[in-house]
DNA sequence: TCACAGCGGAC
DNA sequence: GTCCGC
DNA sequence: GTGA
């Protein structure tokens, strides 16, 4: 075992206002970037991280979202000393903004459920340190019941697919004869396809870790008598692409859920805990897919997405309207701050960070303070215009002042309006163009575009700003910006050049929504194919950790459709593949 | 325990 | 490899 | 955080 050596950059000795002090992090580790960087920052500032807790330990730095009692759940303790002191994550970054060891019994330091003793350096309660707990009994959890699945598992199988509305691609996917078909029968996919879940599951029990399950606010887990559920869902349910949907109606039956676990995915993405924040973002999808109220934890259990922790918390805040952990946490200042530098085009969490963490407050003094790249300073300059959204005319009047200039060039040219103005939204983000041409390589397009068309229109003044150009294989890829005249809002342009074998594929991509592009993909790679922007491939092989080591064999590129039939879902029109 | 979509480019 | 973008 |  080699030694660690922290000799992790650090103030000078005189600034060092934790020197001397022994942090213990809950949760202790810096798998999150958020607490990654107060890791650091405390050390910079003359502390010490404790890997484990011990005697020397002077502060447990509890995250925003922990309970004091989860912590000594998770030190099987029944105390901490007296001489800890246990402090919320904002006790540092307060500390190190006033340059002093502030004192830790303020209330917005306090960890939720930690009582400070009243005097620390108390003899009667110096002594019986560290008690460790006796072994707890885990609760054992039996194993599946099977029955009750069986019957969950036939029940509308079909209700989605009468419902299609495009007939012709319903009859194409009951087809025996299906061409489709043919793709399976001689696809090795298919080998190992139906197999059989060799049910040789003999976990007698879960091997349950007890620890950092947050328990209920309420002291004694009401350890419920009810049996899991057991989920089964099949690809009919399980892929949001599966589904048609236009987006939330107004009466959405469990709006209090979705906006507040949308809050919390908010606030995971926001400390750069990006699995966790999708797995909220993909939770509050079905719920607010979902027709009717959900009220309880089994009923929530049973949707896709959602399991025994998620499903608690939807209880709860169907009968409070909201959810305990949450309600204070959310809107920190510090965090508005961040959210607001993250919406910079050109920074994301980190560059934020960086700069709140530099003591920047408003983005002029980033601007006047901070070293930027050529982008981040137009994104600052442009803030406003690159966050609003874009009228669709406005999308119309720029796609007029494409087309007409790209016809002028080669009239063989098509340009296609993709993104959100192709799903059908009033309003979009920004203005996607796919530009392709009928037996045109990508060498000819990048000449044409690249070389012609945006010189031309950067020349006439319609284009502002350059903010990316790429070029790999077939396609490419001009990011910038425009500006009719007349107007003075700068407006984001993503061109997609796409020779016409690739269309296909370059559609689905680009039209989206990203969920939709996600949730395909995913079904992809569950029957053993991989779809990117530009084609269907199969034969994908991949090592450990998912690393590819061939790119497989190109299945189908050039039509949408197709690409659908292949997959085996049923057609969905752009403005239905909002997930 | 592993994957969670999959890619290009700047640094 | 990380960050940022689509 | 969920699912396999
Ligand atoms: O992470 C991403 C981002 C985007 N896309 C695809 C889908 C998306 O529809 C399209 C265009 O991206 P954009 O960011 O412009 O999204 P949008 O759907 O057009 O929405 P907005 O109105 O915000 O521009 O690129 C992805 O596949 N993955
Ligand atoms: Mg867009």
């Amino acid at each position: 075992k080699r030694k660690r050596r922290n000799m992790a950059k650090q103030v000078p000795e005189d600034q060092q206002i934790f020197k001397g002090l022994h942090f213990y992090f809950f949760p202790n580790d810096d798998k999150n970037p958020a607490r990654k960087m107060r890791i650091a920052k405390a050390i910079e500032f003359g502390a010490q991280w404790e890997r484990e807790m011990n005697k020397n330990i002077t502060h447990v730095v509890v995250d925003k979202l922990m309970q004091y009692p989860t912590v000594l759940k998770y030190l099987k303790m029944n105390s901490l000393p007296n001489s800890v002191h246990v402090v919320s994550e904002i006790y540092l970054s307060e500390c190190i903004s006033y340059h002093a060891l502030l004192n830790v019994g303020q209330p917005q330091f306090r960890v939720k459920g930690y009582v400070a003793p009243e005097h620390s350096d108390d003899p009667a309660t110096a002594a019986p340190t560290f008690s460790i707990n006796s072994v707890k009994p885990l609760e054992l959890k039996l194993a599946d019941e099977k029955i009750i699945l069986r019957q969950l598992a036939r029940q509308e199988i079909s209700e989605e697919e009468i419902s299609l509305e495009s007939a012709t691609s319903v009859a194409l996917l009951l087809q025996d004869s299906d061409p489709v078909e043919d793709f399976y029968r001689q696809s090795p996919v298919n080998a190992n396809r139906p197999a059989d879940p060799q049910a040789t599951t003999t976990e007698e029990f879960d091997s349950g870790s007890p620890i950092m399950d947050e328990g209920s606010e309420t002291d004694s887990a009401v350890i419920p008598t009810n049996q899991p559920i057991i989920k089964r869902q099949d690809i009919q349910t399980k892929f949001r692409c599966m589904h048609k949907h236009i987006g939330d109606q107004p009466g959405n039956p469990n709006a209090a859920a979705t906006t507040i676990l949308q809050q919390m995915a908010d606030y995971y993405s926001q400390t750069g805990d990006e699995w966790p924040a999708k797995a909220y973002r993909k939770a509050t999808g079905t719920l607010s897919n979902h027709p009717t109220k959900v009220w309880t934890k089994d009923e929530a259990l049973a949707l896709p997405h959602i399991g025994k922790r998620l499903a608690q918390k939807i209880e709860e805040i169907a009968f409070t309207n909201h959810l305990r952990r949450l309600h204070k946490v959310i809107a920190e200042p510090a965090d508005a701050l961040l959210r607001t530098f993250m919406k910079v085009y050109g920074a994301g969490f980190a560059k934020a960070s960086e700069w709140v963490n530099q003591g920047h407050k408003t983005l002029d003094e980033v601007v006047e303070k901070a070293k930027l790249s050529d982008n981040q300073r137009v994104g600052i300059k442009h803030y406003a215009d690159f966050n609003a959204r874009i009228p669709r005319e406005e999308v119309a009047q720029h796609a007029d002042i494409i087309r007409k200039s790209l016809h002028k060039i080669d009239p063989a040219f098509e340009v296609i309006v993709g993104g959100s103005y192709r799903r059908g939204s009033t309003q979009s983000g920004d203005i996607d163009w796919i530009v392709t041409c009928p037996n045109t390589g990508p060498a000819h397009l990048r000449a044409v575009v690249i070389d012609k068309l945006v010189p031309r229109l950067t020349e006439s003044g319609f284009l502002v700003a350059s903010f990316a150009t790429t070029s790999r294989g077939s396609e490419s890829k001009w990011h910038g910006a425009s500006c009719l005249t007349g107007s003075t809002i700068w407006r984001r342009l993503d061109l997609f050049l796409v020779p016409s074998n690739e269309l296909g594929a370059a559609l689905i991509y680009f039209t989206g929504d990203t969920v939709f592009n996600r949730s395909l993909r995913l079904l992809a790679n569950t029957k053993g194919l991989r779809l990117n922007q530009r084609g269907l491939y199969k034969d994908v092989i991949r090592g450990r950790r998912h690393i590819k080591s061939s790119k497989g064999i190109l299945v189908e590129a050039k039509d949408e459709r197709r690409i659908f039939e292949i997959l085996r879902v049923p057609w969905r029109p752009p403005e239905h593949r909002i997930c």
